[in-house]
Formats: structure tokens, sequence, C-alpha cells
DNA sequence: AATTCCTGCAACCGCGAATGT
DNA sequence: CACATTCGCGGTTGCAGGAAT
């Protein structure tokens, strides 16, 4: 019936050798004792003359990400046509890989009690917290839902802000250099230990750069950091 | 140094679509 | 047109080698 019955009538299985590779490169699968379909496999990621090896570049960590973020599925083969050499299988792989890591990352992810916990710990820690101890400023005021990054919520929120405490800080009074409002923030998950809860308050945000200047262009970080997209992260909602 | 864990990669499997007889 | 075979795709597994303990 289908080809994998095939793979139950004595043929070989497995890696393959030099001789095999030989063998298929010069004509098709005479003389080999697979099946046409393990040797299509084999041509195709790894003997066909254009094939490419090695780590994706940024180029083409570029066009996956914007892949995925353009049609929100896994089309390997239609994006394996977008780079040359590589095949859908080398793509799937790059994917999984980066999934695999990134779900470790998340594991276990904190509930919201937990995680309430965590920001009124780390709240607790900050001197600008004690001073302004304030009802308004509790954190169960703030909605959070989380997740990764990805199309669903650049679509309804095009500008991801950068971390925050690491590269950038926050501030809530106007500025010089405003660069607009956020309705909602993401946050990421290895930046939620020493999350300042005094400054998630206000619904009217401005986002400056760690010497409080320059203020951040979203536009040209979105295209700098596509890796972060897929990042896990905290979508907090002021609304 | 030995063992366990993690990661990247290659290959297999099942299924539906396409093609051949 | 019906059935058989092959092809192509996406999901998954298994293994080897390096890193961590």
């Amino acid at each position: 019936m289908s080809s994998s019955s095939d793979t139950n009538k004595g043929l070989k299985k497995g890696k393959w050798s030099k001789e095999e590779d030989e063998m298929l490169k010069v004509s098709r699968n005479a003389g080999l004792i697979r099946c046409g379909k393990s040797c299509r496999l084999r041509w195709y990621n790894h003997l066909r003359p254009d094939v490419k090896k090695g780590p994706f570049s940024e180029e083409e960590k570029t066009k996956v990400f914007r892949f995925f973020n353009n049609f929100g599925e896994f089309k390997w083969s239609k994006l394996a046509q977008e780079l040359p050499g590589r095949s859908d299988n080398d793509i799937k792989n790059f994917w999984n890989a980066r999934k695999r890591k990134l779900e470790k990352r998340m594991s276990p992810f904190p509930d919201k009690m937990e995680l309430n916990d965590e920001l009124n710990k780390s709240g607790s820690n900050s001197q600008q917290v004690k001073d302004s101890q304030d009802d308004e400023f509790n954190i169960p005021q703030v909605k959070f839902t989380y997740g990764y990054g990805i199309r669903s919520m650049l679509g309804e929120y095009p500008q991801i802000p950068p971390p925050m405490e690491t590269q950038y800080q926050m501030s809530e009074s106007s500025s010089p250099y405003k660069s607009g409002s956020l309705k909602s923030m993401f946050y990421r998950q290895e930046n939620w230990e020493g999350f300042d809860a005094s400054r998630v308050h206000s619904s009217e945000l401005n986002l400056v750069d760690e010497k409080g200047k320059k203020p951040i262009s979203l536009k040209d970080d979105v295209e700098a950091n596509l890796d972060d997209l897929m990042d896990p992260c905290l979508l907090i909602d002021f609304s």
C-alpha cells in the first residue's frame, strides 16, 4: 500500500555510508537497498549540488521569523523556497531547536499568584516603591498574560519595547524625549527579577534609554531584534 | 575521570496528494 | 474510473558528540 510498507521488505535503514552516497550521486537509487523515499530525502537534504550547510546566517534567520510572522503557520517546504540551499528539514530543525530552548526557559511558567509574589518581592526591594507605596500602585490592578511574543501579539501591538531595567528605563512623567504612550508592554521573563512595581501603574508610559535621553525608536528595534520576538514574554495590560 | 544532560542533526513514519497503469 | 504506486510534507524520534556536573 503506502510507501511506509517498503521499509519492511529487507531494505536498509539508518545512516548512509559514503559508498551509498556515491552510488546515489551517480545513478538515482540503482543498486541501493534503500527505499525511494529514503533516497529522495538523502539527495534533497544532503547530496544535491546546491545544498547549503552550517549555521543559519542572520539574513536566513530573519527570513524565517518574518515568514512565520507573516503566515503564522509551519510551511517548511514553502519557506525552503525562500532560502536557497536550505531544505525543509533544515529549517524545521532550526525552528524546533529554538522552540525547545524557549520552552525550557519558560518552564515552569509561574501562574498569576506566583507572579504576583515575584512582583511584590522585587518591588519591596525597591526604594522607589517604599517611597511611593500607595494603593494605586498595587500590583493586582495590573492585568497580565504571558506567552510567546509572536504574530498574534505583533498584530495588535506592533511596537514591542525592549527589555526594561537592563537596557532601558521607563518614566511615567512627561519627558522631553517623549516617544508616545503605550497601553501595554512586553516584559521579558528573564527580567522579572528586579521588576520595579512602582513603575507600571500608569497607562501613559514614556520610554527613554538608560541615560534618560534617547527616545526608543521601536520601529528600528523590532527590525533589529527579530530574535526577541519569539522570546517568552509577559504582556502587561494597563487598560 | 566518569556519568548525566543537553543540543543539533539525520532519518523515519504516517498520511494525503499526485501520478501511473 | 478504480486501484496501485510513488511522491512530498510535517511531525517525531533516535543518536552522536559536546557541555555540565
